[in-house]
DNA sequence: TTTTTTGCAAAACCTTTGCAGTTGG
DNA sequence: CCAACTGCAAAGGTTTTGCAAAAAA
């Protein structure tokens, strides 16, 4: 960090840690939160200042996972990467060497290197495919809150 | 329409005609804005609302590709689907039978059913892979005004 | 006439920016 | 000390919502 120019910030480390210490990709708002509010806690825009040049040096990432906020995560090795159903919002984490086929596929087709970490692949869950198939139309309502859209 | 409860309004009837007329998808506004100013032209919060209407009853889908607004279109037999670089806004349309083969690898690997108009495969264009490998580090700079974040 | 739809205005939501003061090295 | 960084406040861009007036059926 301090080769590129960055200082190691009380707001640049806690972004930092509370990436570290999540299980999943964070929201700015939850990471200026500070970790369920017991940590300092930042200003939102001094987060998206930190995630910004966190992710220009290639520590941080982000993903789009439906609507809603961008959510953000450490960048390590053994990426993962996302598949989401755009009807229930069942949301499933692989490691990127389990995609290495169908990335291959595609760049063998269209020569794009495809990154599943930044975009998730969106579609029918097997269970939600399931019930649009045998019921004909879409009819499988969703038990979660919140459709992907 | 009818059926459903739907009146076929001017306001609608301009969504549908913009759509229609419409090489790729659209923002709201671009819709709004009437064909270049020379249709009446509705408020964007009634494009909104017709975009959404017609999207519940399967007439109309939307696209993210990258940040930026929402893009819409009608939703057609032989759908396209996409793929986006992430460097370089390089943007690839492609007939969704050319996806046939990525769709069931998905498919037999998580049993999910992917569906790549809505959000695209995202990853580097054949140009910026080359270059990010060639230069070791990401030197290639892209031409276009915004990257896909 | 009844219900849907519209336009306008205002708000909500996520993110960025300007600025003056603070802090890390 | 000086450049980098912070918090605050304000603005930006996209989308949603409330409401009274207008239009479709």
């Amino acid at each position: 960090m301090r080769q590129r120019g960055l200082r190691l910030s009380a707001a640049r480390r806690l972004v930092l840690e509370a990436l570290l210490a999540a299980d999943g990709p964070m929201s700015a708002e939850e990471i200026a939160a500070g970790l369920g509010g017991r940590v300092p806690s930042s200003d939102i825009s001094s987060v998206y200042r930190n995630l910004q040049a966190l992710e220009e040096i290639g520590v941080v990432r982000h993903v789009h996972l439906g609507h809603g906020p961008g959510l953000h995560a450490l960048s390590v090795r053994g990426e993962r990467e996302h598949l989401t159903c755009e009807r229930c919002a069942d949301h499933r984490v692989v490691p990127s060497a389990e995609l290495d086929e169908v990335r291959d596929l595609i760049r063998r087709r269209f020569g794009y290197r495809a990154d599943f970490a930044h975009f998730p692949i969106v579609g029918l869950c097997p269970r939600c495919a399931a019930a649009a198939t045998s019921g004909g139309h879409s009819r499988y309502q969703s038990t979660q809150k919140e459709e992907v859209r």
